[in-house]
DNA sequence: AAATCAGTTTCAAATAATGGAAACGCAAGG
DNA sequence: CCTTGCGTTTCCATTATTTGAAACTGATTT
C-alpha cells in the first residue's frame, strides 16, 4: 500500500479507504477491501457506508462490489480546470504537439511521484506507459528529473527517500547519489533528458515550469523512441520547449489574482453550461 | 445552493468543503470560503487543514488561496477507468464516431443532472479531463431525456423536482408535464431527440444504455447542427446507435457477472446512480 | 443438522470534533 | 508610536461521533 499517511482523523481514514478502492483498480467486494485495509470490520463497514451515501463510492447491489463514485469525476474535472497549470497549458501543448508531432506530456509533482496531467499523442502514436491522470516515478522520467532538479534543496532528501529506486532498465539511475549528480547536470544544461531510464526505447527532453521565484509548478516533455530519433535531436527541441514553459509560467502568474467575492446570485443553471 | 446534504458526519462535512471549493471555481481565500460555508470559523479552518494535509486541497502560501488538490485528479482517473461503463464504451464510441463523423457523447446520470463521461469530436480525440465531468441539465438534452425516460417511475418525481426548468431556447420544455409527455413519446419511439432544446442550432439523437433488467446505466448521443443536417436524418442513425448501446450494455454485464445466472426475484430495476 | 462464511448491527468506552472567545500578525490610518 | 480593522490561527471545556469486540443474520457448504 506504500504511503499510508498514518491516519489521524476520520477524514483521513475515509480518504484512505478511497485510495484502497482505487488501488484495487476494479469493482471490489467488502471482504477484499477488509483484507487490504488496516481497519477493523465494523469501522471499514461504516466508512464504506458513509462514502457510498456521499457519492464518493458507488455500490452495486448485484455484485456487492464497491467502485469509485461519480462525484469524484465531477470534483476532478473542476480540479483540473482550477489548477492554474493544466488549463493554461492546454493551448500551448496543442501548439507544441502540432509543431513537433511527437508525444507531449504535462506533469506535476504529487508527493514524491510524477502525475501526468495532460498529454498529446504523437502523430504516429507509440504505446507507452503514461496516460493523463496516471502516476509514475520521479527519479527515472524526464519530467520527474526536471522537477526534482529545481526543488528547494531542503525538500530534496525527503523526496528522494520516497523513491522506489527500481531498476526499470539498465540505464535507470538507482541511487540518490547518481541521481543528485544527474540533477546537477540538468540544472547546468537547463533541461533534462530521459535516456531510456524508464522504458527501453523511450527517450525524451523535459523542462520544468518555474515561477519567477523559482518554484516548481510542473514540467513539459517531448517524448519519442530510439527507433525514430536520438537524444541529440530531441535536445535540439529544448529551446522550443523552453519558450513554451516560459509562456505557461508567465500566464500562470498573471492569472493568480484571487478575487473578491462579488455578491453572486446563489443558484441558477446559468453559467457554465456544457458545450455539447 | 440547493443540494446541501445536511452533513451528519465529519466526512460529509469535509466533502462539503471540497464541493464549496469546487463551486467557487477558482483559487479561494479562507474568508471567502467561510462566507459560503455553514461552518464556524474554527471548524472550517480545521477541515481545510485536514484536507490540505491529505492532498485533497492545495494551499498556495503566496496568495493564501485554496484549490482542489492533485490527489483528486489521481483518484478520478482511476474512477474513470474503474467505472464499468466508460472504458467498455470507449472502443464503441470510436467506432460510432468514425462511422458518423459527428460529435458523440457518453453520459451518465448524477443526481438529477447529466454528466458527460466521454466524448468524441469529429477530429481529434481530446484528452479525457477536458470534458469528462462536465455536467449539464437532464430535462433538455438528448442524453438526459433518454435516461429519464427509463428511470423507475418511483424516482422520476424526485428527479424532476430537481431540474431548473430554465428556458434555454424557445423549444425548451419547461414544465414537468410537458416533459412527462415527451418521455412517453421517447419510450414509444425507442430513442430521444434533442430538437434545439438546449442550444439553438444544436440537435441530437440519443439512446439509453440499459441493463437486461432495464436499469439505466448511461446514454449515448450523436450531435450535429441544423446547418448540417436535420432531425429526420439524425433519426436514421438511431438503429446504428441502438446497436452500439446494446453492445455496450451486453459487454458491461458480461464483464461484471462473469458466470451469474438466475436473474429474477429482486425488486424492480435498480439504477446504479442517482439521488440519495 | 451443524459448520462455515460474508456481511451487518449493537453498545459502552474512548476519542475526536466542536465552536465561542480570545490571541495573533499585519497593514493602513490617526 | 499608538490605534483600528481585517484576516487568520489557537485554546479548551463541552459535546457528539467514532470505535471495535462481539453478537447476529442469512446464505452456502460439509
Amino acid at each position: 500500500m506504500a504511503a499510508s499517511p498514518a491516519a489521524e482523523g476520520t477524514v483521513a481514514k475515509a480518504l484512505e479507504v478511497l485510495d484502497i478502492v482505487a488501488a484495487r483498480g476494479r469493482p471490489t467486494r467488502f471482504s477484499d477491501l477488509l483484507a487490504h485495509s488496516p481497519f477493523p470490520k465494523a469501522t471499514l463497514y461504516r466508512l464504506l457506508q458513509t462514502l457510498v451515501s456521499q457519492g464518493m463510492l458507488s455500490f452495486d447491489q448485484h455484485t456487492a462490489c464497491y467502485t469509485l463514485g461519480i462525484r469524484l469525476v465531477r470534483l476532478a474535472h473542476v480540479a483540473w480546470q482550477q489548477s492554474s497549470l493544466a488549463p493554461i497549458a492546454r493551448p500551448h501543448l496543442d501548439r507544441l504537439s502540432a509543431e513537433v508531432g511527437e508525444t507531449v506530456h504535462l506533469a506535476q509533482l504529487d508527493h514524491a511521484q510524477v502525475i501526468y496531467v495532460d498529454k498529446r499523442n504523437a502523430r504516429n502514436p507509440v504505446p507507452m506507459y503514461s496516460q493523463a491522470g496516471k502516476v509514475g516515478p520521479a527519479y527515472c522520467t524526464g519530467v520527474g528529473k526536471a522537477m526534482l532538479a529545481h526543488l528547494p534543496e531542503a525538500q530534496l532528501p525527503a523526496v528522494l527517500a520516497q523513491q522506489s529506486w527500481h531498476r526499470f532498465t539498465d540505464k535507470t539511475l538507482t541511487t540518490p547519489e547518481t541521481l543528485m549528480a544527474e540533477l546537477a547536470r540538468i540544472r547546468a544544461r537547463g533541461f533534462a533528458y530521459d535516456d531510456e531510464e524508464h522504458e527501453p526505447g523511450i527517450i525524451c527532453v523535459a523542462l520544468p515550469v518555474l515561477t519567477t521565484r523559482g518554484a516548481v509548478l510542473g514540467a513539459v516533455s517531448v517524448t519519442s523512441t530510439t527507433a525514430r530519433t536520438d537524444l541529440a535531436s530531441l535536445g535540439a527541441l529544448a529551446p522550443l520547449v523552453r519558450d513554451i514553459v516560459q509562456t505557461i509560467a508567465q500566464e500562470t502568474e498573471t492569472w493568480r489574482f484571487p478575487e473578491e467575492s462579488a455578491p453572486q446570485s446563489g443558484r441558477g443553471p446559468e453559467p457554465c453550461l456544457v458545450s455539447r
